[in-house]
DNA sequence: TGTACATCAGTGAACGCGCGTTCACTGATGTAC
DNA sequence: TGTACATCAGTGAACGCGCGTTCACTGATGTAC
């Protein structure tokens, strides 16, 4: 049952994109390759015929989770100003993964024991983040100040969705979203 | 060979121990018991002698792992102030670690996806680390500043330790220190 | 344009491997008398 | 205190399972003439 050249080309973005999302739910480790493939529609048997392996894949979902949430950011900044992108980005919605979340909140501690490769992927888009964050014409803040900024939100994330008590979570947030107001 | 129960009690500390080692570098899933089990000097038939199953052990690993930190971050603070825990937990030393590792920076979007027996001992260890750093006589800190710092400090970690880039992370963590310092 | 053949996207079964967990066994420790 | 037996910490082989990866196969697509 061989596939056109364009319906090929759609398999693997759908391919990369369910890796993008299922990636930020479970893990890198904890996304099997049957499942992403299932996510997308596909049997596992065929993943072969896009990528080379796990890895490849791994690198590319990143890239595009990263740009997505590099996407939202760039979409709040531009609404609001830095406030109303930590606003966003510290919201309970964001935090209860219901858009989708930031690929470093999901995968900071994971993605610092991945090998070279998926570092330099991760590397990248964080340093568009910090190129993002940093243009605040007027705004009298430098690029330190927005790496600093997007180092308590990432934190702050990390911590209020690994916590097992909604009030302390709430907490969390809030103490990050005062002093990025501040 | 039977062991008797002080040597029987030595040999579970030590599992222990190895395993919140161990979790650090690798992360929980990463961790296997045999590993664990090796680097605790036994072979791995005899874990479920001391535990239950991996999860119990993983329990006890993160309570060490976060009294380490929590006596590490204490010291420091003791000797001078917030100001110089946030010094040496944002030191390439800590980075690399060469000290144990904090457990957050370590795991902590691993932990976000935890079961609920796992999540409420890290939120407890959590608690405490709050409570630990509001306590700042006559300085002007209060919880929720307690609280941003630390989230600064995890993000700011975290993501220096996943960066592939030797000069972003140092400026990572030189942005977070000056943050800390103003 | 039509025909014949090569290509290859996708399927589903199978592989080797490492994992958490179980189990029969050993022999020193702990206990009952 | 000494003896006989039960207990159980630790060993090492084995289990079932899910993983990443491979492979023979199918049949529609792409290509050469």
């Amino acid at each position: 049952m061989r596939k056109s050249k364009a319906e090929a080309a759609e398999t693997r973005t759908a391919i990369v994109d369910a890796a993008a999302d299922h990636i930020r739910t479970t893990g890198i480790a904890g996304a099997s390759l049957a499942e992403i493939m299932a996510a997308a529609g596909l049997t596992h048997g065929g993943f072969y015929k896009h990528f080379r392996n796990k890895n490849q894949l791994v690198q590319e979902a990143l890239a595009v989770a990263g740009e997505e949430t590099l996407a939202a950011v760039a979409g709040w900044t531009a609404k609001g100003g830095p406030k109303v992108a930590a606003d966003f980005y510290l919201s309970t919605q964001h935090r209860d993964g219901k858009s989708p979340l930031c690929l470093f909140a999901a995968l900071g501690s994971e993605l610092a024991r991945a090998d070279r490769d998926v570092k330099r992927t991760a590397t990248g888009m964080l340093e568009q983040f910090f190129e993002a964050l940093a243009q605040d014409p007027g705004g009298g803040r430098d690029r330190a100040d927005a790496i600093a900024d997007f180092a308590t939100m990432v934190g702050a994330l990390t911590l209020a969705r690994l916590v097992a008590d909604k009030a302390l979570s709430a907490e969390i947030l809030e103490s990050a979203k005062k002093r990025l107001a501040g």
